[in-house]
Order: structure tokens, then sequence, then C-alpha cells
DNA sequence: ATGGTTGGTCGCCAA
């Protein structure tokens, strides 16, 4: 079974690249993040066309996230309890093949100690909160999405001038941590132990020719998910602008295979 | 500290 987690950065805008990612890969599961599409304008049809079913949670302008797959989604939820910004729409969730899988698109926060930071650390709490308790009820998990938060060092490409930064500071490792403690292991890194693996490169200042990266975009799993992980890879071709029309993301898709 | 680029939408906000 195959799980790929994308940021789209505007489903509209990426389709032909997102057919391109599920015909390349595969995939049993795609997550998609920042699909900026509200749900009355999903492209279904398109998708459809290749096999693939959507379970959308969509909003107009910013943010949105879907679940596609071929072989079926069940007990699919939309968001999660006591959401404090229940309006933006970031968290969809469904189970295959014995994991749920809960797709996040977390808050940017933009710059530490904002308004839009506290926001980030009290949604984080709430999110945390939720997967806590499911995991109480002995639900097996991958958490996987657009997380804003690089996990350590190996993650960062200049860990110095980060340090403290949006993306790299205590608090949001704090979060992290928090989720963690939860029982739920960093799939990826079961695979890759160097540095300079990086899933998000800024469109500003020729940030991918000079490699200057972030892994942000992470899928975490239970230990039923960590038994059964058997793979994990980022695709960082998709990031190049190469011979497609349509410009790439920002975000490279993270592919995460498991045993059935 | 600022700037740089892209997307949605049409003057900016968000990332």
């Amino acid at each position: 079974m195959r799980a790929i987690s994308w940021n789209v950065n505007s489903l509209r805008t990426r389709l032909e690249r997102v057919l391109g990612v599920l015909e390349r890969h595969q995939p049993d599961i795609l997550c998609l993040q920042e699909t900026k599409v509200t749900n009355d304008q999903f492209p279904h049809a398109a998708l459809a066309e290749v096999g693939y079913k959507a379970v959308v949670h969509g909003q107009k302008t910013y943010n949105g996230v879907a679940l596609l797959s071929k072989v079926g989604l069940e007990d699919v939820q939309i968001g999660f309890p006591n959401d404090p910004v229940e309006a933006e729409a970031r968290v969809i969730s469904a189970k295959l093949g014995g994991l749920r899988f809960i797709n996040l698109y977390v808050i940017n926060g933009k710059e530490v100690g904002c308004d839009k930071y506290v926001r980030k650390m009290g949604w984080l709490d709430a999110l945390n909160q939720w997967i806590g308790e499911l995991r109480a009820q002995g639900e097996e998990m991958v958490v996987l999405g657009d997380f804003n938060i690089a996990p350590d060092d190996r993650d960062v490409y200049d860990p110095e001038g980060w340090r403290g930064k949006i993306h790299f500071s205590e608090e949001e490792h704090q979060r992290l941590a928090a989720m963690q403690a939860h029982g739920l292991e960093d799939l990826y890194r079961l695979h890759h132990q160097e540095a300079g693996l990086f899933s998000w490169w800024d469109y500003r200042g020729g940030a991918f020719p000079r490699d200057h990266g972030l892994r942000i975009d992470l899928a975490l799993g239970s230990p039923e998910a960590v038994s059964r992980c058997s793979g994990s890879e980022i695709d960082r071709e998709e990031r190049k602008k190469g011979t497609w029309e349509a410009k790439p993301s920002d975000h490279a898709p993270v592919i995460v295979d498991f045993q059935e």
C-alpha cells in the first residue's frame, strides 16, 4: 500500500502535475494540501477518469485538503473536534488498510510571536488532544501532511540561521514532540538518516537551485504503521520545472510505502 | 531588516 502527501499549492493550477504524480507513483491514497478550491469546483471528473475518487474539505482561496483513492476510503472525517479555527479547511481523515490517514495542513505561523504564530500553537494543542484521544482508543494511524515544522537540524539547510525562526522554533518543536509522545514516529527517518533531504523550497531567491530547503512535509506513524512501513521517498524531481508546461508546487510529494 | 516568487483574485493577502 502506497500513500503520498503533497502540498500542491492550488489544485486547479497543478491538475496536470497531479495526474502525472498519480500515473508515475500509482498511490493507493494521495493526501493533498492547499487545494485552494471550493468543494463544488473540485475537479472530480478529471480524477475519476484515471480511477481516483476524492473526498474533499475545501474553501475559497485558502487552505483546502483532500484525499484521493482508487481503492475506497472508510469512515471519512472532516476536521476534528474542538478545532479553534474550524472555518479553515485544514484536516480530513479516513481509514484505509487498517490505518487512519489524517491529512493535515498546519497553520504556517508567518513569524515567531505574531498572532498567527500564537494561533498555530493553540491549533496544534487542540489537534494533539484529539490525536491523543484516538490513540487512547487504540487507533492505528498515519498523521501526514504539511506540518510547517522542520523536526531537527538535518531538516534545515542553515540550522544556525533558522534556529528560533518560524518552522524551526522551540515552541513548534514542543508541539511536534507532544504529538510524537502519543506514540507516533517520523516514518521518513526510519529509512533515511542523512541531513539535507528537503520537501519544500521557497519560490523566492532561487531557493531550489541553491538547495535552500526545509523538510516540513512529514508522515508520522503509530506502532503498526511503523512496523509495516517498508520505505519512504521524497519526489524531488517533481519540484523541478522540467519539461512540464505547468510550474511546480513549492513542495515535493512525500511517498510512504506499507506492507499489506 | 529586507527581499525575493507564486497563487487567488483584481488590490492586495498569504505563503
